[in-house]
RNA sequence: GGGGCUGUCGGCUAGUUUGGUCCAGGCUUGUAGACUUGGGCUCUAUAGACCCCGGUUCAAAUCCGGGCAGCCCCA
């Protein structure tokens, strides 16, 4: 047994496991600069795949795509106060160039709200020019000073920020619900991974928001993930970066905006979720690859034969759409190859041997219980599709129960502390709506209001901390 | 933000406690070849490292200082 694969067991060092799933799989790398990493072909490959589904998403709604640049002058980004101050501890500058200071030093974009809205002040005039929806795909730096944690936390990763500016304050929360809703049909029915949706509270909102709704998913160590977010900005960026249009009632009205951002981060929460000891498992709805077929070429049968079959069987998989490696490297044994693509986490490998070649079948495993089968040939592309299917649904069902079995609720605060000290997880919570209470929870046990469920529960109990009647009924958790 | 730990061929490591045996050993990987192939085959040849800077010393992978990088715990 070589070192190769991952060494250390999911259930036992849970923070380890996760770093050498990814290096070892390929999915990225550490970069030569602080807090960096790269992002390496197959974490690209889900990327695109999701910018396809959400591209498609959006431009059926009548968002389009745009680019603004990267460099934010500094007036810009403090217009708005309150995003300033929110933004500004993780902020790079460009202070130069080549070897002249620049007059006005220029923030590279932690988010794009100010260029973007300096620019909607030009563009809209009347209400026909509203809604205006725009979305970008781009980078985004914040100089995060703590550890770096694999797509999690890095001090530049990459996003799609949507911006869109309305009429009405209706449509603007329309909008807000639209996004999120299309968020969570993404990362739920692709990426397989149960989510919470509701807003957040006041002091986790987006720093020059109204409100902020947010998608969180439980990883399995305890501590939740924020997977998504859609923000309502009401009218603050309007107000200061000047966005009036004339109604059709001939007065002069401010625009109602929105934004909403997906990360890379989701790629982090597929692993975490997902992989096992062996590695990857990946979705099949995401996956880069969804079948590898491995020939067994046995020295006494017939070679050619089975490199023949195998060949046969790759291109009908592909014919039916499906993304097929036929892995006929001589220099591996059939074992090694077995590892590898369960490293990389691809959904369904099927083995073609001489055995087969006789029964006229194929050996079909699928990686997320390992289960293998033997397969007819006439029945090949059926089971293969009604396979990937299952293991989508398989992959989701047991992140839900993950999900279920990490959500606790508590009528105490002595509870409160025990739970998240111990098991960890959602703690749902009686909550009077006091940022005060909030931020004692914060202090003495590093739990954080995650969000406040759409879903809503009447709160049966008071306030956790200070005994008045609650508001709502919270989900706390400690968070990546 | 506070505390702790670690850094040796591409990867994992031995050597560090007690400076000298180390122009650094092993496994794995890479390369060339042979042999194999239903769960990480075997053999031969070959390549490859003391994180960086400074100090102590006759002598530093080893001790000291600083830097850089990574990991863990706490808030």
């Amino acid at each position: 047994m070589s070192d190769v694969g991952v060494t250390v067991k999911k259930n036992e060092d849970f923070s380890e496991w996760y770093t050498e799933v990814i290096l070892k799989s390929g999915l990225a790398d550490y970069a030569p600069i602080k807090g960096c990493m790269i992002i390496r072909e197959d974490a690209i490959a889900m990327w695109e795949r999701i910018q396809e589904v959400l591209n498609k998403k959006i431009k059926a709604t009548g968002h389009r795509n745009v680019y603004f640049p990267m460099f934010i002058p500094e007036g810009f980004l403090k217009k708005e106060a309150e995003h300033f101050a929110g933004f500004t501890p993780e902020v790079a500058w460009v202070t130069q160039g080549g070897d002249t200071p620049l007059e006005e030093k220029l923030a590279v974009r932690p988010t794009s709200e100010t260029i973007i809205y300096a620019t909607f002040s030009k563009w809209i005039r009347s209400w026909r020019d509203l809604p205006l929806k725009i979305n970008q795909w781009c980078n985004i730096v914040r100089w995060e000073t703590k550890a770096t944690k694999l797509f999690l936390r890095t001090r530049e990763f990459l996003w799609q920020e949507g911006h869109t500016a309305h009429a009405t304050k209706e449509e603007a929360e329309k909008e807000v619900m639209y996004a999120l809703g299309e968020y969570r049909d993404i990362i739920e029915n692709y990426l397989a991974i149960p989510v919470i949706v509701g807003v957040k509270s006041d002091s986790e909102k987006f720093a020059g928001a109204d409100y902020t709704t947010a998608l969180e998913a439980m990883m399995p160590d305890g501590k939740a993930l924020q997977m998504g977010t859609s923000h309502n900005l009401g009218q603050h960026f309007a107000k200061v970066f000047d966005i009036k249009f004339i109604g059709e009632d001939e007065k002069d009205h401010m625009v109602w905006q929105t934004s909403w951002g997906l990360t890379t981060r989701t790629i982090g929460a597929l692993v975490m979720i997902h992989g096992d000891d062996k590695g990857l498992v990946l979705p099949p709805k995401i996956a880069p690859v969804h079948v590898v077929i491995v020939p067994i070429p046995y020295k006494g049968a017939d070679p050619a034969a089975i490199a023949a079959k195998a060949k046969e069987v790759a291109d009908k998989l592909t014919q039916k759409g499906l993304s097929v490696i036929l892995d006929d490297r001589g220099e591996y044994t059939p074992g090694w190859k077995f590892h590898q693509w369960e490293l990389k986490g691809v959904p369904i490998r099927i083995e073609i041997g001489p055995r087969d070649l006789q029964q006229q079948q194929v050996v079909m495993v699928r990686r997320d219980t390992k289960e293998k089968s033997f397969v007819k040939e006439t029945e090949l592309l059926e089971t293969a599709e009604k396979l990937l299917e299952d293991i989508q649904r398989n992959l989701f069902v047991k992140a839900k129960q993950n999900l279920e079995e990490k959500t606790t609720s508590v009528k105490t605060y002595d509870e409160f502390k025990q739970i998240v000290a111990g098991k960890g997880g959602f703690v749902k919570a009686a909550w009077c709506g006091g940022a005060d209470c909030e931020a004692k929870i914060k202090e003495e046990t590093g739990a954080t209001i995650r969000v406040i469920p759409f879903e809503r529960e009447e709160p049966k109990t008071d306030c956790l901390i200070c005994g008045k009647k609650a508001r709502d009924i919270a989900y706390f958790a400690r968070s990546y």
